[in-house]
DNA sequence: AATTTTAGTCAAGTCTCCTTGACAATTTAG
DNA sequence: CTAAATTGTCAAGGAGACTTGACTAAAATT
């Protein structure tokens, strides 16, 4: 790194009212910074699992199905309709996580069709090691922000995404 | 649709205490509130741009350029190295931008082999357009949650975002 | 001046996540 | 009982967001 020390600083021949706008809207930005929050919590919380290598590791994708799921168990067309996507695409989801002894599935007694998706009765320690990691995580987090602050994010998070929600679907 | 009405409630054959255990996972966690946020944001964002057809629109993970920018400009390897990503993929997403006329390309004065990137000194409506849809919706999600509650949003992600960026790099 | 590094690009390939199409097993409706 | 609808699965495929590898041009090092 040879470079001689002006790595940033001055802006070499833009109007400065133009570069004051872009300024205000980089700085304006909640939707920056939840974006970039969101990446680099996923990355330090997905990293902070170890995966046992050869089996389908966890992936992001996997946790999006978990709030959906009722505990009595789900159907797996319930489940697409709630995530919004194929039923195909949740069946692989739900193969995969399955093989990791997260979900499993059982016969659904009313329906001879159906089965029921439904957390696995003896997780084989990915799901609740997983849990218990993202816990502590976010425990972690809580401290470094002050506690107060971690409520409050809590409190206009849920609110934000009923929000964002009712807009996707203003129907259903 | 012709399930006799349970369709939740009580859990079928499952430990009450591990049926709580999970509860209150879901419940807690912050994460899956923050990844789900981000990701409905940038998608409606990104869904409201009118995209003229044929030309490159633009897609969600060209947002992710944008608060890594510099406004003298910045390099592509530099930008690489905020990202975490590779130089490819950052050219790639550059050429897009490039295209629809956000970004442009000028070659460093101080080296050359390097070019600047930086936003178009002439958008094509698209970036200023961009930005003023951006400011827009967050001020309808700041109408819709309550304005305290945006604020409290804004301070406690600020917060979470250096606890973050304290933690996945603590040397540099 | 010769060598090694560095900045950016071209090409090709991978992985994730999701889609459409086709299908067998059941259930429900007529 | 037969016809229509629904549940879940198998198979193939595609878009997006990257990656690795090979290479040129310019700069720094020796």
């Amino acid at each position: 790194m040879a470079r001689t020390g002006k790595k940033r600083g001055n802006t070499p021949d833009q109007d400065p009212a133009f570069v004051e706008r872009l300024e205000q809207a980089k700085a304006a930005s909640v939707a920056q910074l939840l974006f970039k929050c969101a990446r680099l919590l996923n990355e330090q919380a997905v990293a902070r699992l170890e995966q046992p290598p050869g089996v389908p590791r966890i992936r992001p994708a996997h946790t999006s199905v978990f709030p959906h799921l009722d505990l009595a168990g789900t159907r797996l067309t319930e489940l697409a309709r709630r995530l919004g996507i194929s039923k195909q695409a949740v069946g692989q989801l739900v193969d995969e996580l399955e093989q990791m002894q997260v979900l499993e599935r059982v016969p659904d007694p009313s329906d001879g069709r159906a089965k029921l998706i439904r957390f696995a009765k003896a997780p084989g320690r990915s799901l609740l090691d997983g849990l218990a990691h993202l816990r502590r995580f976010e425990q972690e987090l809580g401290v470094a922000i002050g506690a107060p602050r971690m409520a409050a994010l809590h409190d206009a998070l849920g609110a934000l995404l009923v929000a964002l929600e009712d807009r996707s679907t203003p129907s259903a």
